[in-house]
DNA sequence: GTTAGCACTCGTCAGGGTTGAGTGCTAAGC
DNA sequence: GCTTAGCACTCAACCCTGACGAGTGCTAAC
């Protein structure tokens, strides 16, 4: 980021009161109207001020005689400077609460709700990502025979993320030989992630060759598991954005859609997100994606367990109340996190 | 549904050649162009024949000088009558076979996969659910430890669908007599259903309070599995919705898309659909629902393994290509139908 | 430095006339 | 008796126009 244009007082003032205005309106605001907020100038002085921070960026007139709207880069020195973030209303937490009473059974149910809820929360599109679990570790494995050919692969990784697969045998093979196995290679795996198993000594007994072909087996769905979780993204409330203004445009609307339904347009988004500093806020254009020119996103992560992390946030207009909608955001994030905590225990 | 109005070969031709029209360009066709495509009869004749078409209440008028565009009836009319349903064109099929020739591991992955096909195959928005397993049997138990006083359930059911669920225990339990317990469950369950289980022998045995415990834990969790797999629904292609002209509407493209993302809403529209009959399709009105009015939905079901099935199809304009739609709901049907049992062997 | 006053700009909206697509009706033709 | 050419009529869509008003920039006075 460029360092900003430095702002004397009343600027900073006025310019915290557009976006006020604009955000609550969606109109550009006008002196006048300003005037009456700030009644401490009179709207000749006001317009002066607004002549300057318009010609240093901060505001825009979509024609000459209309009145002034803030511009991305506007929008980013009122968040970085002037936003006072507001408390989360006990209504919206009554709201968001309910949502993780019941506790799911499942990570995916948690994230669904959890994107449900923020979209709720927010009012705008919600976006949750599965925590990552990259290199995770096997907690337990079991193997179900489906046919002679074929057994199914239970794995419980740590953190209770169950995933299953089917598996080809070399040669038929009943059930009491897939437990015998399958308690040998817990034995053997538990507590260790791909990269360890692959590492494994050589295995040698009664069933050493199935076994180690089915541990080959093993470790690459486990390595499929690793890339598969990045790429899962939920979201909701698509809804939310239809009753803005700024959307009335369908043509816009549908580039927006288009990049939400596209999970790896999403997924190369919230990658580009640097989530080091709590919040991050992605103003117009600063998402780098041409479609999203009129959107904001709120990101953050959530923390589950031992430092297993997700992301979460909203996609909205750019107009958006960006004081109300970070607190939510993390609101929702802390809940999301307890919840995912809870149920990888 | 009531006794359609007979119409004789020409009104019958008229119509359909309304239909054609108006499903290609979307504006209300007037008797010139039809005289056009019907070259056996002037625009006067067409003219009466239409005025006939729009009294029985095939045809509507959107105002007197405006020409005809097909009512819910008359599409009724012509997709029981008149319409030839067309093959599903080559390159459809390349669109949509790639997308099963990855094989996924689980059937949520098929499931999404489905929705995403059949959403670019129909040009609509696409619903998928679950197939039902309503009663389901168990093929597999297994219990791991979490913590002295929970253990995580792992279910493998009939058809491979695996579910977990944290059980509460009375008292600190090691994994070893977790395994024993999970041993015997496994002999004494291995087959039945919830309603079999509750109709179990007392347990004797070893650690016969801890297990009966658990089995009532269990039972209460398949009750719950059964239950929740009617709601699970996936969408995809909202976006295809945006480019069609009769949605440049906003108000009513925020109706369709609040039912689309209330999954209470479609699960209610997807159980009133009769589809013993192969294909459903229910145009405008006849869905019941009025957020639903100017919309179509084509839904059938597909099979996997042994009869267990769940609902696919189409949300889309009743303006829809109802002639291809159909086709290409089945094909995806079946493919879907094809992996999910392959998945579940 | 601030502000009242004023001329100016320009989007919005309502009114009015024109255009053209499409109709219903009638009377003539086969 | 069915078909069709002809014609008057209807009405949405479009364009043009002028009034309106929100809002500006500039200037001069305080």
């Amino acid at each position: 980021m460029q360092h900003p244009v430095p702002l004397d007082q009343r600027k900073q003032q006025i310019l915290k009161a557009v976006v006020a205005d604009y955000t609550r309106t969606g109109v550009p605001v006008g002196s006048a109207s300003l005037a009456v907020h700030l009644a401490t100038w009179s709207s000749a002085t006001i317009r002066n001020e607004l002549a300057t921070l318009s010609e240093v960026g901060y505001l825009i007139q979509p024609h000459t005689s209309a009145g002034r709207m803030p511009s991305d880069l506007g929008y980013r020195y009122y968040v970085d400077f002037l936003m006072d973030e507001e408390d989360v209303p006990p209504a919206v937490r009554r709201q968001v609460d309910p949502f993780f009473a019941v506790l799911p059974t499942g990570i995916e149910d948690i994230l669904e709700i959890a994107a449900t809820a923020l979209a709720h929360a927010a009012d705008a599109v919600s976006l949750v990502t599965a925590p990552r679990a990259l290199g995770v570790r096997v907690k337990h494995l079991d193997l179900v025979k489906l046919s002679d050919l074929q057994a199914l692969l239970v794995l419980v990784l740590e953190g209770n993320l169950v995933r299953q697969q089917a598996l080809n045998l070399t040669a038929p093979t009943d059930q009491g030989v897939l437990s015998a196995i399958a308690t040998g290679l817990n034995a053997a795996v538990v507590g260790l992630n791909a990269a360890g198993m692959s590492r494994l000594p050589e295995v040698v007994g009664l069933h050493a060759a199935l076994e180690r072909d089915l541990l080959t087996q093993i470790i690459a769905f486990m390595t499929v598991c690793d890339a598969q979780q990045d790429t899962l993204i939920l979201h909701d409330g698509v809804r939310n954005l239809l009753h803005q203004p700024e959307f009335g445009d369908v043509e816009l609307l549908q580039q927006v859609i288009e990049v939400v339904e596209e999970e790896r347009m999403l997924a190369a988004l919230i990658s580009a997100a640097d989530l080091d500093h709590g919040i991050q806020i992605m103003i117009g254009r600063e998402s780098g994606m041409a479609e999203l020119s009129r959107c904001s996103l709120v990101l953050t992560t959530y923390r589950a367990g031992a430092e297993r992390r997700g992301t979460i946030g909203v996609l909205g207009s750019t107009r958006m109340a960006y004081a109300q909608v970070g607190p939510r955001v993390r609101y929702v994030a802390q809940r999301v996190g307890r919840a995912v905590g809870r149920a990888l225990s």
